[in-house]
DNA sequence: TCACGTTATGTTTATATGAATATAACGTGA
DNA sequence: TCACGTTATATTCATATAAACATAACGTGA
């Protein structure tokens, strides 16, 4: 199988801000409710999620989830308003570039062997 | 600092057939005369670069690159006619990607720490 | 015939990345 | 007070990736 991937990715202080990978993680924790079921749902550890939240708080302006250290359910996380708004511009800009070269890339793909 | 990457890649067989690194290659090699050159004016081990040659000569229906060993300077490489093609039309992709979200990734970028 | 620079290929070593494991701290409810 | 599930963090182990090194084969010109 070939396919054609466009990978958009945001560099800070040769850091990936965010990414398909982190975006992935940020739509899992919104409808999770916790990093340590994003993980699990994305057979990711626990570890690697966090670091990767970590990376994200540490990159933006503002906070992009937000976490909470025991009480009733042990914790958990959510994305900010913030995070939210990131995350849709980014998703916007994969869409708007995926379709912007669209043509193109087909042709491109024509021209593998396995297509 | 900061910066925005939009990386198109291109898959096939689990493998990049073409990508940022390869494209950067094909117009060393292009320019150059022979892979041994063109890895040695991107700091790349000869061993690298014939490995990415032979990828994308494996993944595309005709040859990218053509090579010849020995005679008269021990022989060289050059990328062929179809090889110039995909590159061409690879470069275009990228550029009217980038150009296509523009607005929004400097959007994004004045959201990072560090700009 | 020999030297040369290159392609072509394998092997070993180092480095980077992710997985696995372990553990402390936290705050609510029972 | 204690159990629970989670965040937060460190450490070790495994794997993937790239670098380093080595060497054979090739064809032309000297």
């Amino acid at each position: 199988m070939s396919s054609i991937k466009i990978k958009i990715q945001l560099v800070a202080n040769d850091n990936i801000a965010m990414g398909p990978g982190k975006a992935d993680l940020l739509e899992a924790i919104q409808q999770k409710g916790s990093i340590s079921a994003a993980a699990l749902s994305m057979e990711m550890s626990y570890k690697r999620a966090w670091d990767l939240v970590s990376i994200m708080n540490k990159s933006f302006k503002q906070a992009i989830i937000a976490t909470a250290v025991g009480g009733d359910k042990g914790g958990g996380a959510q994305v900010t308003e913030f995070g939210l708004q990131i995350l849709a511009q980014y998703r916007a800009i994969e869409a708007k570039a995926n379709l912007a070269v669209e043509g193109e890339t087909k042709a491109l793909m024509r021209m593998l062997i396995d297509c």
